[in-house]
RNA sequence: GGACCCGUGGUGUAGCGGCCCAACAUGCCAGCCUGUCACGCUGGAGAUCGCCGGUUCGAAUCCGGUCGGGUCCGCCA
């Protein structure tokens, strides 16, 4: 994800080239006192006009008696010519000026002289000769390039600094973008019956999920507020309502470590339906993600419509991973009807693949391409990533580029069955085949990790194309070692596929006394997550709104009546008085819009983020409160060394 | 909680035991210039190499710690 690739050539600085139609667009209600015109809107028809413009200084070229001015407002860039001979005052104001100072042009609309007409501006035509030129305020000298969209600037700078990044091209464009995303995802749900209703912010904390940020109350001293990790109850309450149609763009707070698609806050788009099935959610967000994506990138193709709906199962097998990245191939591929049985026994030859098949576990395979002929160190990396996903090894075959077979367990296999592993594996000449023997889980999320780690390095996916793939019918639990207990793998309100409903039972009979050899485990949520190249773009159900089935699973889960209370008392109670069969989705705004500009991390589409330790390097935060706060809040701070005792 | 990478004039980089009181580009300041658009030309200022400590005759360079930023694992229903 290059910064070249944040979309498109642009833009409003003459150095990448000219003017997107979008920001050429001028609502005729942007002239103001300061300005009869924006400083992208002057054209050739509008030759002869008085105008006034006000932005920044973009850049000066003095010629002595001769002062080009770039000026510079978010729409587009004006060239602004100062004649000393003719307007001296100006002159001598267009002298004292430096970049990034604020001034406001009053002038001729003027034709270009033939042959300095600039093509890579949208103004390129014309020039505005100055009559008048005022400076409205002085800037310091930026720590950093503001007129060069490709100049590298170190990340923390820019956060210092974010009101100056913000004044660059390309943070203005992933803005601007983003911007026009909600407004796509509004409009598409307002179009189809969506209510827009906003949720609190100061919500009560569950102990469930993430860990909640916690906003101390002055009213009731001793209890806090959580901030929510999404407004999941509240939506779920709703329905109950008689909303039917909800959504909105809600900031969500969750306190967990950060990464480059995670911020302590976030924004999602959250929606929640009632009287509907997995298929009508899905339909429903397909269409809606469609539309977006059209309205948004028309220039991005869409892989494939419908989107590819894969069974976590059928995914896991396929791509080792439940968020896969469908821009190339590189399927993992089971070698296990190669090797030979006789007996039963699984005998290739190689240890570590017949142990693995005869202890109830894989060989898969994924191909490399063109990499045949990798360097030791190279090979020795790709193990250093297998084993860091929690593989045992990876075995590898290479075949050169006339077509034999070559590596270390060749002698062990036998060069027929190692070409026979290759041929399977779909290899060519050049091909380099890894091969991991485990249990399934670890085989196909190591080959999964392998998969996305080369598929990036060897660029192998379409930067321009969007693949989006729905992955349902995920597990209901997972088996909680330590807590003796089935653990919801997404929401502990997901519904169950109706046909499984039979499944949600124990060995014991009693729901509270759980087992791992439990039917339960087999049970497949009425779960849905939609990924985008290699992202997760978030996830839903249709929910358990039938309070026996709710009960069920959460003892299954190990949750006791009275906790159930506890947590969401509200929401229980709400279903007591007629809850309608819903459903619903949320989706990371943030992901998405990183994700149509082909950035790398969220904080690129955020106008202030925050660092890995969760500070803000602008504003400082957070910072300690003052004493008065305190008192208000009967707090008292514990030193760090207390606390470790 | 853990692993790894980065930190040198305003900015981006080079230098990786002595050739360095640190180089290049750009920015900044001053002067000149009436057709430039990354204007040009001439001159100038600007860094005790994140910080602390150690090794060494000698440290930007090696080692330890620390601070800041990033990537990843754990964590994130």
């Amino acid at each position: 994800m290059d910064k070249q690739a944040c979309h498109g050539p642009s833009l409003i600085w003459p150095r990448s080239g000219y003017d997107t139609p979008a920001m050429t667009e001028h609502p005729p209600s942007l002239a103001t006192p300061y300005r009869t015109h924006t400083c992208g809107q002057l054209r050739a028809g509008d030759i002869g006009a008085e105008v006034r413009l006000s932005g920044w200084v973009h850049r000066r070229r003095d010629h002595g008696q001769l002062i080009f001015l770039d000026l510079r407002d978010r729409h587009g860039i004006t060239q602004v010519v100062v004649d000393g001979t003719d307007s001296p005052a100006a002159h001598d104001v267009a002298s004292r000026v430096r970049s990034e100072f604020v001034v406001s042009v009053s002038g001729t609309v003027t034709a270009r002289l033939a042959g300095t007409e600039n093509a890579r501006l949208s103004t390129g035509a014309i020039e505005l000769q100055t009559t008048a030129l005022e400076i409205l305020n002085e800037a310091r000298t930026p720590p950093f390039y503001i007129n060069d969209p490709d100049a590298p600037v170190d990340e923390s700078l820019r956060l210092k600094y974010r009101y100056l990044d913000i004044r660059r091209e390309p943070m203005q464009q992933r803005l601007l973008l983003r911007s026009r995303l909600v407004q796509a995802i509004r409009q598409a749900h307002h179009e189809n019956g969506f209510v827009e209703i906003e949720t609190p912010t100061l919500i009560k904390s569950t102990p469930e999920g993430a860990r909640d940020f916690i906003v101390p109350s002055r009213l009731q001293p001793g209890s806090v507020y959580a901030l929510p990790q999404s407004p999941q109850q509240l939506k779920q309450i709703l329905m109950v309502g008689g909303v039917d149609r909800y959504f909105q763009i809600a900031r969500c707070y969750r306190d967990e470590d950060l990464r480059g698609d995670r911020q302590p806050e976030f924004t999602q788009l959250d929606l929640e339906m009632s009287f509907v099935d997995e298929a009508t959610v899905m339909d429903f967000v397909e269409r809606m993600a469609i539309e977006v994506s059209q309205a948004v990138t028309p220039e991005r193709p869409l892989l494939e419509v419908p989107f590819p709906r894969f069974t976590y199962g059928e995914v896991m097998e396929r791509f080792g991973s439940d968020k896969p990245d469908l821009r190339f191939g590189m399927e993992l591929v089971d070698l296990a009807p190669e090797i030979p049985t006789p007996d039963g026994v699984p005998a290739s030859g190689f240890r570590v693949f017949d142990d693995a098949l005869a202890g109830g576990g894989r060989v898969k395979a994924i191909v490399a391409p063109g990499l045949g002929d990798a360097p030791r160190s190279r090979i020795d990396e790709l193990t250093e990533t297998a084993k860091r996903f929690g593989a045992r090894g990876l075995a590898h075959l290479a075949l050169e580029a006339t077509g034999s077979v070559k590596g270390p367990i060749v002698k062990f296999l036998g060069d027929d069955l190692a070409e026979r592993l290759c041929a399977r594996a779909g290899a060519g000449p050049g091909d380099l085949v890894l091969i991991v023997a485990d249990g399934t889980e670890v085989t196909n999320e190591v080959l999964g990790r392998l998969r996305t780690d080369l598929g990036a390095r060897l660029g192998l996916a379409d930067p321009n194309v969007l693949a989006y793939c729905w992955v349902h019918r995920f597990p209901m639990y997972k088996w909680d070692v330590e807590g003796g207990r089935w653990d919801a793998t997404h929401n502990p309100f997901s519904g169950v596929v109706p046909e499984d409903e039979a499944l949600l039972t124990t060995v014991s009979g009693d729901p509270s006394r759980p087992s791992p050899e439990d039917p339960a485990g087999r049970a497949r949520a009425l779960q849905y997550d939609l990924a985008l190249n290699g992202w997760e773009l978030g996830g839903g159900s249709i929910r358990i709104w039938r309070r026996d089935l709710l009960e069920l699973s959460f003892a299954l889960q190990g949750y006791s009546l009275e906790r159930m209370r506890n947590m969401f008392g509200a929401m229980l109670e709400a279903f007591e008085y007629g809850a309608p069969p819903h459903g619903g989705i949320a989706l990371g705004i943030d992901r998405w819009a990183a994700l149509l500009t082909n950035q790398a991390t969220i904080r690129e589409v955020m106008a202030f983020p925050k660092t890995q330790s969760g500070t803000d390097l602008m504003l400082e935060a957070p910072s300690p409160p003052d004493a008065g706060q305190y008192a208000d809040l009967g707090l008292r701070v514990v030193p760090v060394e207390e606390r470790k005792a």
